[in-house]
DNA sequence: GCCCTCGTGCAAATTATTTTCGTCGATGAT
DNA sequence: ATCATCGACGAAAATAATTTGCACGAGGGC
């Protein structure tokens, strides 16, 4: 866990002078970063003892191990306080974009459940068909990107943004198969539907959405994914970086626990690649 | 730039004691954000005073505020030195796929040209008609995340993954239409082969691609992102953050440029999903 | 009321960092 | 060959920052 986060959340247990220092971190990181302990005590209105004791209480051994700890989370930390990008100067832009796609992972990572991750890349692994599904655009790049990362480790899938081949698809389906589908908003009613009456049929189901809405609700295993939306409409969701780290993790659990059938597959498409292509094979699996 | 990086660039113009103390810092990160000027010293085989004097050199303007410097770089800097995934176990391949895609867009950040990129915005957004092409999965997704991201502002734009589709489309454009095409590896001959037929139809052409390969080399303006392949065959490749944030800021960066027919054209769009989805407008476009 | 605990600041001790100053060796002019 | 100059470097002094030990006072339990 990083140190901004334990001081966040820990904040209700300091005393008042550790709270009035945490005030500080929290709310002008840059100057904590760069402050002396003799400044920092001086702005939280505490003694520089006292700071070195909030250091030792969050678990840094001394004040400089505290301050490394603070400027490795800056590098997110800080950005993701910060609100909108400066201009709409290209650099600007860049900067705010990248930094933005940055924060989603971290933010995503740092409420990611390894054991909710094992238990559905278990069941994507013994599945015998893999259906794959998400509309709307952002869920529809989702879905069959999923889709493109598991048939090279010898899945067999399928992706559908269809809402009704999606329920027609669901209908077929049988008892060892696994339906997958994304929902950025949790609203999809018809991916809701298609999770309803799969599990009424008692096959797998798994969503990649956010916690608590309609769609988490129907699915029976759910990879929530809770990231507040910005308020810029100009600029793309960064949420979708999340999305996608997601099914890349997903995809690579799969991949180690087929491990001997994902290697034989994919050599068998490398060596399609390389052959039509041309020869060289350090190129990517798909361009 | 981040210190880490100047700190690479410049070695070569150290003096041999300033060298040794850039081996150690580019060689054992995690002792050097830890140490005192003292250790850091000893280790490297020189005073404390030249330690002072290297930090003065990288552009800080102490050693502690080279320390913190070093520290901020490290939350991505240190993980991308370091290899692969320590097992196989969720949370492990968890942080490696999501330290990996910070680095992807940490490394394409330091890269780009903002300059260039003013340029591609410019085209674009005064484009009658973008084509987008990509193919083979991965620049499929790319062609048509560029299509789902710019039709939003208003732009007139299709996206197509068929080569014989993406010749026919191009034999149709027109002098004002800007055809945008990505790949990942660069050796996308059809692609190419786009690029060239609509440069001598005088057709603006923009690729996002490696930088030198064949596909760079036939298109007019090159967004290059030159990324390492990571050597994991299991891992999806985090080359596709990367791509996916440049199509972000070029999005962003046509919104602005068009900024009132973004605007018009983001409210309908939310109208009909409001309307139609379920009244809930805080959440995204396109689910 | 007494005692214990906890949070806190003060002052001293310790430790770390920076500055000053002088040496050394390389380079180049005479 | 000799000497002046310059830059790199370290020893030691000076300064600054950090930690430790101790004492005091507030609040709570007995």
């Amino acid at each position: 866990m990083d140190i901004f986060t334990t001081i966040q959340e820990g904040r209700a247990q300091f005393s008042p002078s550790e709270q009035r220092i945490a005030d500080i971190l929290l709310g002008d990181f840059e100057f904590a970063v760069n402050a002396s302990i003799i400044e920092l005590a001086e702005r939280a209105n505490v003694s520089p003892p006292t700071v070195t004791r909030f250091c030792r209480n969050v678990g840094c051994q001394s004040f400089s191990d505290f301050k490394v700890n603070l400027a490795k989370t800056a590098f997110i930390g800080v950005r993701y306080l910060n609100p909108e990008a400066k201009s709409t100067e290209p650099a600007d832009v860049a900067e705010d974009v990248i930094t933005k796609a940055q924060n989603a992972l971290f933010m995503m990572h740092r409420a990611l459940d390894p054991v909710l991750l094992d238990k559905v890349a278990d069941r994507m692994s013994r599945a015998e068909m893999v259906y794959s599904f998400g509309s709307g655009g952002n869920s529809s790049m989702i879905a069959s990107e999923m889709q493109n990362r598991l048939f090279r480790l010898g899945s067999r899938v399928t992706a559908s943004n269809d809402h009704n081949m999606q329920l027609m698809l669901t209908a077929a389906a049988r008892t060892d198969d696994v339906i997958f589908g994304s929902s950025f908003s949790g609203r999809n009613h018809d991916l809701a539907r298609c999770f309803t009456l799969a599990r009424e049929n008692g096959i797998t189901t798994i969503a990649l959405t956010q916690s608590g809405s309609p769609v988490a609700q129907a699915a029976e295993l759910v990879v929530g994914i809770d990231l507040p939306e910005g308020v810029n409409i100009f600029r793309p969701t960064s949420t979708r970086f999340a999305f996608l780290a997601v099914v890349d993790v997903i995809a690579s659990l799969v991949a180690y626990r087929n491990r001997k059938l994902s290697t034989v597959t994919l050599r068998h498409i490398k060596q399609q690649l390389v052959e039509h292509r041309d020869g060289d094979d350090r190129q990517i699996l798909g361009d």
